[in-house]
DNA sequence: ACAACCTATGTAGTAAGCTATATGAGTAAT
DNA sequence: ATTACTCATATAGCTTACTACATAGGTTGT
């Protein structure tokens, strides 16, 4: 399909967690125990690769909420397979069992 | 329990092939598709932790198997500890759902 | 004989992740 | 009124992970 790179198990949690309906970075800190300095310069990064979409919060609505201005963040289409295509990658810890892989093996380094 | 630090989720991913009966570098890159320049340098790290510990398979046997000699790794108790410990942590992309963890919220960064 | 490949470990240099800190406006308590 | 806390984004600097390459002996194919 994408002849695109590979993203990180970092990458796709944060993918995911905008999947699940949170949406701008203090959220995503929020559900994932994840350090902004983890999370920001990520989504910088995977909106740099096309993979989400940013907006500011209008100043009005923060300024009626009492609280600073939010960014949100949108999947977009390639985002969305970036992230199915990492689930099916990253699936060894969670059986927590041998988990005996009999990979693809294409190169290796 | 333990007033150790954090380790990573790639460190946790190799604890883990470990304990499922992998024991060398190879084979670790074999179970989990890590490449060398991840795994060789994530081994020597969790051996200074001393989460591992590394001993060379003697060249009489080596070269019998007629290939290079392996170094075998094992896990040390608290090799054990911090991957369960991580395992319980990392468990995000694994349900691959909502996951609305209401994390105890300690400190931020 | 040489090319291509397999097992096995490793490093140099770049990209990504984490710790600690900064900023700034709001609320709450003393 | 100053301390402390919450929400929200962000960066500097160190650590970890990845890409690409190196080494080296063994086997297999032409």
């Amino acid at each position: 399909m994408s002849p695109k790179s590979y993203i990180s198990y970092t990458a796709a949690v944060i993918l995911q967690t905008l999947a699940n309906g949170y949406r701008h970075g203090f959220d995503i800190m929020d559900a994932t125990g994840l350090p902004s300095g983890t999370v920001y310069p990520a989504l910088r990064r995977l909106e740099e690769a096309g993979f989400v979409e940013s907006r500011w919060e209008k100043e009005i609505v923060a300024r009626r909420e009492q609280r600073p201005p939010r960014k949100y963040y949108d999947l977009t289409e390639e985002g969305k397979e970036a992230m199915e295509e990492a689930v099916r990658r990253y699936r060894l810890l969670a059986q927590s069992a041998p988990t005996p892989i009999r990979k693809p093996k294409p190169e290796r380094s």
